[in-house]
DNA sequence: ATTTCATTTGAATAGTTGCTCAAGTGTTAA
DNA sequence: TTAACACTTGAGCAACTATTCAAATGAAAT
């Protein structure tokens, strides 16, 4: 890994800095790891999902009728939710209840308001 | 806004829940920019930089050579993360010196490493 | 058994995104 | 003034994503 690619000419300009804080960098897998965490959070839809999952456990029926959406539409993204551990599900019947699985997302919406309000 | 779609035949299963999670769900707009601020997030390589300049103001060719890119491919991140008043840049000579400009957003990043360590 | 209904699923599609390539700025050095 | 260099920019493209549509599943009601 860490093929050498076309850099400019004078190839690095700092190098001090550069060497600093490239071992200060994380690890690949870590950074990628974040951005996907980042990445659940970036559409507006599944965003309204988890805030909305925030506060009550919903049917899709309802969680369609809340977010606005087409319930295939849900469905789908309900399914990615599940699958990176975000949001669990309970069969109720022909219902399905979804909540979430994880409350620690809900601290990096919260902050991330913060931010947003300024 | 707010048009009717197609939703389940009973429509609203639970009048009840779905009432008090659509008061409290934050409006259109502010989810939207929400979703925005992750958005600028979920790319590996815009984390990287975003993190790269947490710790020290470095020009494009540094830069390119710490997350290991081309120069162009730099500058075209670049562009949007100051489109979105995340970077500010300072010119030296033939060189362009980019910072952040906005310190909250490595308080997220912070958090959401907590969050994918367990 | 058949129908109804909540939900899931796969395929198709329009829109978005991140990169490369080639050309263009503007500044410094020769 | 010309050449070299750091960087920017626009077009083009391949890969990805969110949604829709149609069909399928599986549980309850008739």
């Amino acid at each position: 890994m860490n093929e050498k690619i076309e850099i400019c000419k004078t190839n690095i300009v700092n190098h001090g800095k550069v060497k600093k804080v490239n071992q200060a960098l994380p690890k690949n897998r870590e950074v990628v790891e974040l951005s996907e965490t980042f990445k659940v959070l970036s559409d507006p839809t599944r965003l309204r999902i988890v805030l909305a999952l925030s506060m009550e456990e919903l049917c899709v029926c309802d969680l369609a009728t809340i977010v606005n959406i087409s319930i295939s539409a849900i469905s789908h993204q309900l399914r990615l939710l599940k699958s990176r551990k975000l949001v669990t599900y309970r069969k109720e019947g022909k219902m399905v209840y979804y909540k979430l699985d994880d409350d620690h997302v809900v601290n990096l919406i919260t902050q991330a308001t913060e931010h947003v309000r300024e």
